[in-house]
DNA sequence: TAGCATAATGATAACTGTTATCATTATCGT
DNA sequence: ACGATAATGATAACAGTTATCATTATGCTA
């Protein structure tokens, strides 16, 4: 059972701030700039804390990890190579036929994860130029 | 256009022989232990040269990229969370469903990942013993 | 409310997977 | 065979993350 620390407030607020995914670095940085004394490892910890009790989500990318605002309705995320926006949306059907997947392998499910990779409808506009 | 030498053949055809999802260090260990002679550097090129030339595929875990055989038909994967195996499936039904959200938000796709995480059957009977 | 066990903090070392560097060697077209 | 180009391999460097450890905060409990 994880304490929630002013330090870890203060990331949960900066996170259910906005829609944005941030990485570790990004969150010192914000709250540092923002006036705040906090250490990255502090940082790492707190986002695995919050993330443990639900109350942020994370999506892993090939670098790093980020972390965004908790949804009870989980959703998928599509990736622009090009500027590396971050584009979410979600599926009911795809999340049952997933489901289905497993069963008929004898996995239980416990997550998941789809990241979906392109260019955005402005680097596309931008490559034709 | 990079070049199959003796090294990367080594490697595709380890790869090849089996079903198997091999990090870099697994490759170079079984080579090495095949009496080859390969240094890690190596494999992490050859590896990135293979898959660029479509020869061999890959997935991005939370902690290393592991590479499998090539498959034209694309696949994705269910992670046991509790012995690391790693179970294929495919879905066309989904891989449309995901074509027709990118669609909607103006996203061109070049590829995605869906990796399912949970316990295969084996560990589920071993978490009720 | 004081005392105390437990957990969190923060600076930094350590670790892991991967990429860059660079001198040497192999490859391939002419 | 020659020469340009690319690959090799040992190792340094790098990025993201986790471990260490002394210090500080938290929140029971008496």
């Amino acid at each position: 059972m994880p304490k929630l620390t002013a330090q870890r407030q203060a990331i949960l607020d900066l996170i259910n701030a906005s829609n944005r995914h941030w990485d570790a670095d990004e969150v010192v940085r914000a709250l540092v700039d923002a006036g705040a004394s906090i250490g990255i490892a502090t940082v790492y910890r707190g986002l695995a804390a919050l993330e443990s009790q639900g109350l942020i989500d994370s999506i892993q990318l090939a670098d790093k990890k980020r972390y965004e605002r908790a949804d009870k309705a989980h959703h998928d995320h599509m990736v622009c190579t090009g500027c590396g926006h971050i584009e979410e949306f979600s599926h009911d059907t795809i999340e049952a036929l997933q489901e289905a997947a497993a069963e008929k392998k004898g996995f239980k499910l416990t997550g998941h994860q789809l990241v979906m990779f392109g260019f955005c409808r402005k680097c596309r506009q931008e490559l034709h130029t």
